[in-house]
DNA sequence: TTGTACGCGTTATCAC
DNA sequence: GTGATAACGCGTACAA
């Protein structure tokens, strides 16, 4: 491999000047740069990164680690962020933890290893690891959250109004004309769950119906929700609306319903989260909320160069827009009225 | 940051010493061993992996490229190749090219930069950069194909037998008493597209039905499929069996039958390609040729471990098997017997 | 404007 | 079994 050194022999200058072409052109005389960028193209060299991090100890590089890459979800997320980090010059290292916690630790730990500059966990709990770095450095630690906001955890974090969100959708159900109304909720310990419970359960306080408000949990997979809805239909007063926290478990609700020969929107109304691609190609297109989830990532990286670039230091919780979006999978319940907005 | 030094200067000993004790702690006595763990322990230290690079000439990383990371069947590849990738101790370096040119040239000049020790590519274009390295270094160069198999790039490379998997598919539309059939292709230029093809047509020749197989183009996309569709079912003598090259170009196959009032499977038999996730849970499920998508993953990091472990060079063409997978959305055509296999 | 010289933190090769 | 010490390739303060 030509090394700088290679390079500044045949252009009969000094290893600094050759490296002062590449890295502060302006320093150097036109006459000299030209010489030197002709041998470095006439060799093709290309600058060892690993020397110059050494030498700088900034990598360029940054960790973003998904429960699960191939969720529709994450992977939009992570498109954001390989988007943003690649504009800015940064690299995208990929951890798939699976919800694992040693996984989540292994891929924390790359920061102690100097094997990124930063890291942007997608998920709820904070590795150990990172716990440490955020006591050691407290807000200029280069940690960022995304999708989930927990303000315990004392790091920046991009997410949509998860709360306001599902109230918005109980709303309309209610409006709707639907009263007994089921919940599909994500993992118990999961601050999405929570937050997004605590808006549902808001909007049936509002109205009186807290006491006809059901929920039953899944794991935001389409198999549960195809299992939570089962389970509901099959009550003895079973809902006219179900309000899943994920796309996937409301197609999983959708197929439970065909299954049980419920027909959708007609008997059973089904609302979903996320808004995933698939979301609109199902039968009925599926009644759903938008989360901006390239924006999402692409914010993630915005705050972790903040911090980086020493630009921006205390947590600072970014919350982006969402959007009820209404399609064909929620119809009119028992005490809607016909002019009641579709 | 605690350094090797600090830890030897702590622990008494030398740097070598030091050092060896995470290396090879086999070559250092019990008791020195356990003082210099301690002093590790207690200082937090942790390996400079930037310094160690330098020194070893490995980074313990590889780059996977993608032409689009939100898509439902590289997200499953891409997971195989994490999860392969991680037990071997490598990291990913994600980058999600958009079929652009510009940024695979980028993330292949990794390579040359040494931010990476090896470079999987998803996709079929062989940036001018590898195909410069593999001028240099020839079947030892660290370079892997996948999905797609060209033999003439001379890169290693995991798929499935396309062509083999297309036939198969035709073959079972014929027995089903179809004739009449069209194809959804993917662009032009796509091996995948080549392969496919020239196995749909095989059959079609078989049964000496070449003059009355039709094909659109699309890009694997819904939209794209959607398109096609309408315009292969407004034809004057539409097809009564459509084959698309992806499950997404077959869902929005699906969608656009739906809008002209064609019901499948009994209008209309529709087959896809992959057997992404959501192909089980539209309606009707999707008959589809179903991919290993993670095992192709993880056979391509293989693939190039075997490379950058010096245990194998020569460009090897792994064929993974694949399955047709029989559901819901293919039905009798004209010409079949209700006896005929469902 | 250019060159000299040092150090970044490891690992590996020698001696002892 | 342990310790000196020389690379690895680069960036930059400082001197010229």
């Amino acid at each position: 491999m030509t090394t700088i050194r290679d390079v500044a022999t045949a252009a009969g200058v000094s290893r600094a000047t050759a490296a002062r072409v590449l890295s502060s052109p302006e320093l150097v005389a036109e006459k000299t740069r030209a010489r030197v960028l002709e041998v470095v193209e006439r060799l093709g060299y290309s600058r060892n990164s690993v020397a110059a991090s050494l030498r700088t100890t900034r990598t360029g590089r940054i960790v973003v680690t998904v429960p699960d890459i191939s969720n529709p979800f994450f992977s939009r997320v992570i498109r954001g962020v390989e988007e943003a980090a690649q504009e800015a010059g940064y690299a995208v290292l990929l951890g798939d933890t699976r919800n694992d916690r040693d996984r989540e630790e292994q891929y924390a730990e790359m920061l102690n290893r100097r094997e990124a500059d930063g890291i942007i966990f997608l998920g709820h709990r904070l590795p150990t690891t990172l716990a440490r770095i955020l006591d050691r450095d407290g807000s200029r630690a280069p940690i960022v959250n995304g999708c989930e906001f927990t303000p315990s955890l004392g790091v920046s974090s991009a997410h949509i109004d998860n709360a306001g969100a599902a109230r918005e959708v109980m709303e309309s159900l209610y409006t709707m004309g639907h009263r007994d109304i089921a919940l599909v909720l994500g993992p118990p310990d999961s601050p999405l769950t929570r937050d997004r419970l605590i808006g549902a359960q808001r909007a049936a306080e509002d109205h009186g119906l807290i006491g006809r408000l059901i929920a039953e949990s899944g794991d935001f997979s389409v198999e549960s929700g195809r299992r939570a809805a089962n389970v509901l239909l099959s009550l003895d007063r079973p809902p006219t609306a179900i309000f899943c926290f994920s796309d996937e478990m409301a197609i999983g609700t959708l197929a439970a319903a065909r299954s049980a020969q419920i027909s959708c929107p007609e008997a059973l109304s089904v609302v979903g989260f996320d808004d995933i691609q698939m979301a609109r190609y199902v039968d009925p297109p599926l009644t759903t909320v938008r989360q901006p989830m390239a924006d999402i990532g692409r914010k993630t990286v915005e705050l972790l160069l903040d911090i980086l670039h020493g630009r921006q230091a205390g947590p600072v919780s970014a919350t982006l827009p969402h959007r009820l979006i209404i399609r064909q999978s929620v119809g009119l319940g028992p005490f809607g009225r016909p002019g009641a907005p579709a």
